[in-house]
DNA sequence: CTTATATTTAGATATTTGTCTAAATATATG
DNA sequence: CATATATTTAGACAAATATCTAAATATAAG
């Protein structure tokens, strides 16, 4: 997972609407396709994006393929995101 | 504020490197230039769209700008991005 | 094997983005 | 006012992005 990868795949909004619907649970790409409003190919195109970010897995099941969160790459983003975000310091060896 | 400008201001990576200069210190647009790669014109291309997304303030001080970190726009954003990331629910009235 | 369903890949296109150079604006000072 | 310093704005351009349509691939079932 390149850190860049992540921010860019957060960046747009069809895409974390995607990790928020997963987060309820683990779906089929036609699932999730009726959930937004445009074709199949733009969602794929979608889904590669977070893949290569590593925010999602994928596993196939007969005709269908199951789409879910990455839940430990999850967690390392939320890591990343609040070294830049909070003012204390997280993973120093500085005493408080 | 919009959810998205942030969103779009954090998906580059000279704008995290920005933020994370000012988190040790508020700076002037010169400074700051001074620690990245790039004509003054394009860095304050940078710094309107942090302005834009409300992440830093500017204040003027005589021919200098000093350029800050807006901090409680700092953690709304980290509330939103924790919504995002995190498993359990933030802000509901769900009993734990 | 043929047909149907699910999903992805390829290629095209319009829009957005990051960068540059050159010019403009704002402040300070002789 | 004239000149120097600091910063932004305007305009151009190449690269990246989001979307579409059409075609390809993969699996299931007759």
């Amino acid at each position: 997972m390149s850190q860049q990868n992540v921010w860019k795949a957060l960046a747009d909004p069809t895409r974390r609407a995607i990790l928020k619907s997963l987060k309820q649970e683990s779906q089929t790409a036609g699932a999730l396709a009726e959930q937004f409003p445009m074709t199949r190919a733009s969602l794929s195109h979608h889904f590669n994006i977070l893949k290569n970010a590593e925010l999602v897995r994928t596993e196939r099941r007969g005709q269908h393929i199951v789409y879910s969160l990455n839940v430990s790459v999850m967690e390392d983003a939320a890591a990343i995101l609040m070294d830049l975000f909070s003012t204390k310091n997280t993973a120093t060896d500085e005493r408080s």
